[in-house]
DNA sequence: GAAAATTAGTTGCAGACACAACTAATAAGT
DNA sequence: ACTTATTAGTTGTGTCTGCAACTAATTTTC
């Protein structure tokens, strides 16, 4: 492939899909798809935030993040209460199942990380996940901008 | 976010899914979908290529690959023609048509670039890109491994 | 304080994708 | 050569996703 006829977004694209079936079927066992373990990682670093901060976390559509977090309830990882100040909001918690899961979960994820990144020095690393969170900071940016306008 | 949570499959999802999602709204006037212009661009590129070889370039099922593909040919994008040397192979061209909205659909394709690029130098592009792609080999000699496991 | 606007969450729907099972054609093994 | 294995492509099915329309609760506006 010369770099002339690549994007960024294409790599994205190849990158994302062969994540998400790679780590879909480490997951499988667990009753944990590849549309929801992102969505149970964060909640294991920010327990108790609402639905809508979960979708805003991921950038995904909050119809997404509700299937999401649906499933992981119905499987036993989260559970959901309702916020006692505002009564539109859920919040979710995650459960005891979830947290003894957890070094299981991450590291499955750790390693695809390391399969991405066979051969790159620590440098390269940082730089590049550096570099990223530029773009998804550039991305996200973008899309505020759009919805607003709409 | 802080980065001890952040995991470059994570960023790529991101990536990923706000890329599909923009450029496809860009895309919607011209009958092409999220889910085909990373073909059309491929084969723009390489002309007259089999389907088998559209889906390894883009690393995706080769169900997928026939469906954009048909995609595409319904639109008047791409024709297929039954190779003479192999009956099982049908090669992939690219239509007038297509050609002549190459540029636009190349410009729009940028654009994305662009945005996700914002405030980065042109030695941070190049070597995003370089890690990018090299990340890329590493996911797909993992997927190869796996598929001949099988 | 009532009407209007905003916000959190749900549901319906369509597109994008992978996997599996299938057909037809070619290649390999004996 | 004939049987078996491989390969290119198609079709069926289930999951993941975003968008739009909806409900219910809260906030804003007047």
């Amino acid at each position: 492939m010369d770099i002339k006829e690549e994007s960024p977004g294409r790599t994205f694209s190849i990158l994302y899909r062969l994540g998400q079936s790679h780590i879909g079927k480490e997951l499988e066992p667990f009753n944990i798809g590849a549309g929801q373990f992102n969505f149970l990682a964060d909640l294991l670093h920010r327990d108790g935030i609402s639905q809508d901060e979960v979708a805003s976390l991921a950038r995904c559509d909050k119809a997404t993040a509700a299937r999401a977090i649906q499933h992981l309830e119905k499987h036993g990882y989260v559970e959901r209460r309702q916020s006692e100040e505002d009564g539109r909001v859920k919040m979710v918690f995650v459960t005891a199942k979830a947290r003894e899961f957890s070094p299981k979960l991450f590291s499955i994820l750790k390693g695809w990380t390391e399969t991405l990144f066979q051969g790159f020095s620590t440098e390269e690393k940082e730089q590049l996940f550096h570099l990223l969170m530029r773009c998804v900071k550039n991305a996200t940016a973008e899309k505020l901008e759009e919805d607003d306008c709409a």
